[in-house]
Parts: C-alpha cells; structure tokens; sequence
DNA sequence: CGCCTGTCTATACAGATGTATACTGGCGCG
DNA sequence: CGCGCCAGTATACATCTGTATAGACAGGCG
C-alpha cells in the first residue's frame, strides 16, 4: 500500500556523475498549488491535507515547502483565491453567452456547470472550505461568494429594467439564487453527466421561481404582511 | 493542555473497596456519542475526529472505542442519524406553530433557527458531511434532506390548495428552499443572535420569493418558454 | 579562481494516530 | 464456592505528522 521510493539507493548512483541526490530543478508556487489541486477530491478537503502529502505528490522535500509557503494555511488561501478568480471567469463567459440571446438564466446555469466539470477541485475548494475551514477561509470564500452576488444583483435589476418591471430586494433574490447554485453546485460535482443536465434542469426552474417571486412580491410589497395571504 | 485524569492513584484508593485502577463501570455508545459531539465545532466535521481524541474527550482507554463502535465511519453514521432525528423533530414543531397562526413561513424559519441554536451541533453535522466526508456519509444526509423535502412538498401543495391556487412543481420549489434554508443556515451557526435575527428576516423573504414564483409560473407554464418573457 | 548566497535535500526527533496483544477485575452461572 | 465471560485497561508497535538542523549543489559576484 506503500508507494515505494527510490531513495537510500547507497552510494552506488546510477546517473553519469557522482552526484549525491537528484534535485528538482526550481520549484514554483505553482508546483505545489497543482500538487494539491491533484489531492483534493470529493472526500478530500484542503484543511484535511497535511503538509508531507503535498510535498509527496510535488515529488519535492517536506521542507522545501516551507521556501514558498509559510504555513499549509497559506496554500488554501491561495487556493480558495484560485477558485474565485475561476468564478469570476464564469461571469464573464456567463455575461458573453448570455448577450448572444434573449434567455438569461439557462445559458448562465449552463455556463457554471460547464465550469464546474472542468474546475470542479476549484469549486469544490469553495463550497468544503465555506463550511469547513478556519474563519479566515470561511471570510475568503464569503468575499468571493458576495462578489458573485453583487454581478448578479446588477443584471436581475437591469434585466427587469429592459422588461419595464421591478424587482423586490434584488440583492436578497441574488444573495437566494447564489447561495442555491452553490448548494446544489456541490451534489453536482460527483454527479454523472446525465445527473448534472437533469441538475441544471431543476436548477433553471428554481432560479426562474426566485426571479419570478421576486417580481411578483412587488405587487403586494405596499401593503403590510398580515392583510394579505402571506405563505 | 492534557486533561489530568485520576488513574493510577496508587494503592490508596479513596472509593470504599481498594480498586486497583479506576475504570469506567459502563460505558454506553451514547456516551460516546456525547464525546463525539462536544469535539465537533464550527471548525470541526466529524470526519477529522481521531478515534483517540473521541475516547480522550471520553475519558476512556482507545481500545474500548472498538467495543462500542467498528469503526469511527460507524460513529459518524449514527451521528448522522440522530441529526436526522433533530431535523424531523424541528419538522413537527413547526407544524405545530403553524397550525395555531395563519402564516407559515416565518413561524417555521423561526423554529429552524431556534433549533439550529440549541442544536447546532448535529445540524452541523448534517451540513459539513454533505460535502465532505465519504460516499456513505453523503447518502446519509442526503436521505434526511430528501425527507425534509418530501414533508415541505406535502406542505406546500396543501397550503396553495387551501388558497385556491396552484403551484408548479412543489417538488422543486421544496428542494429549494430546503437546500436554501440549509446553506444559509450554515452560515449562521457561528452568527450572533443579532446576525442570527437579520438572516431570519433574509431566509423569510426568499422563502416567499420562492413560494410566490412557483405559484406565479403556473400562469405561464403552458406556453413554450421562448414565447414569452422568461428570464 | 574562490566564496557567498539561495534553493533543494537528508536525517532526525518528538508527538499523534490506529490497532494488536495481553492483562485485570467484577458479574452471573454452574 | 469456583470459574468463565465480558467490559474495561495498559502496553506496544508501526506509521504518519510537522519541523529543526545540517549538508550539497548551482550560479552570481569579487
């Protein structure tokens, strides 16, 4: 079960000059943020990584971490860093696809779960360490999670603007659907293909609830809760 | 740092017969249950409790760990469980609440929150293993939410039949809510009772959003989605 | 050339962890 | 009473962890 190494190999050296040990060339940050990328998984979180681990699997010496990273809390900022500018780069595409049509919702659901096959370790980084994770990963995640929903706030407004109708609180309707893409984003990462599309499905219907709901309360927001039929 | 236990107390033992070492009488899986639960944090999942840190908390020896329990996966399965149990006892309350006013949102977020209060623990429980934590621990919760679901579903069609409206797919509109109610509710364990208020007031309102939308989409279900406005 | 500095490695150590083995004492049964 | 059983304990071991210390090599500078 134990992955043999090659090391203490005497001082019979087999490679042309006597040289003691083979040594990685230069070893980048990136290095390692990649070794760990390659151990996070489903069952792994970042904060459940232990230092030697990533080292192992960079094919580096323990301590030569510690040349580029202070502490392995330092690796899952950079981390969760990582995978906000992912997120960002959902946006993006999000905001690209969606001015080539008319529907909004679909192409951004598809959009993100598109990203969410091909990240899905950076993604997962977001959702594990929000919940799990010390305070200063949640205040990470937190502040990239609110940067989605402020993006989304801005387009549902001007989306009922171009429509000539109002929304209630939009930034609590962003804050509703950011908040459940993420949850269901998080059983979709394991999910199998057809899974995900019957997820995006669901997931394109509950966002059009919310956005709908959030139109609708405008007609009775005037009036106070009781004197209507409040749910 | 190390609890100071009082074993190996010599020869002179204070109990009334000379005991040699004081061992525990009767030590019952519920006590390791409680151990378990007084481990686990905001910063704690249950997947990263060792087995010597549970019986340490317990105050007994590793090994009879084994007497109670096959393995640490089978102690997170029962904690799962009796998560479970917490989540349907908040499910009757609120029922009960419900049922003695006419609105139905607020009273059940209410007793959600207060539950997640006093209970904090086993929900946590529930969210963290969600996502972390292996394949078994996944199903696990996964069954609790669905029962969750499958009571809200029940609800929902009822309370729209008793208004004389319809809702499009209560099912879904369940699933969203119960995923919302639950990630907001993640971040609200660690919250002040202040914070705790206002994400109240926050889940309350996209609750509605999400009930008013469900019920405003039956209007325009019949059509086909590209002729009409849909977001 | 000689040397210094920066980067990587090897070794070592203390502590923690899961578990195997052997023990100990109280209880109930013959 | 004697005795076995069962629930607890102690000890031990191999393995892993983070990190301290010291050594080896390359490249830049005088």
């Amino acid at each position: 079960m134990q992955t043999v190494r090659a090391v203490h190999s005497s001082a019979t050296e087999a490679s042309s000059p006597p040289i003691a040990t083979a040594r990685k060339a230069l070893i980048t940050r990136q290095d390692i943020i990649d070794a760990a990328l390659r151990l996070i998984g489903p069952h792994r979180s970042v904060s459940t990584l232990s230092l030697r681990e990533v080292t192992r699997e960079a094919g580096i010496a323990p301590n030569s971490f510690y040349r580029h990273f202070h502490d392995m809390d330092e690796l899952a900022v950079a981390l969760i860093d990582m995978a906000g500018q992912s997120l960002r780069q959902i946006i993006r595409e999000a905001r690209l696809r969606v001015s080539a049509t008319q529907e909004v919702t679909r192409p951004s659901v598809a959009v993100f779960m598109d990203q969410l096959a091909s990240d899905a370790k950076l993604l997962h980084v977001l959702l594990c360490e929000g919940i799990v994770g010390s305070d200063s990963y949640k205040q990470a995640v937190e502040r990239e999670l609110q940067y989605f929903e402020d993006e989304l706030c801005v387009d549902l407004v001007r989306l009922a603007e171009d429509r000539g109708q109002q929304v209630t609180e939009p930034a609590l309707a962003a804050k509703a659907i950011t908040r459940l893409v993420f949850a269901l984003g998080g059983t979709a990462i394991e999910a199998s293909p057809e899974q995900r599309a019957a997820i995006t499905d669901e997931m394109v219907t509950m966002i059009r609830m919310i956005i709908f709901g959030a139109q609708a309360m405008t007609l009775t927001a005037q009036e106070t809760p009781a004197t209507r039929a409040v749910p």
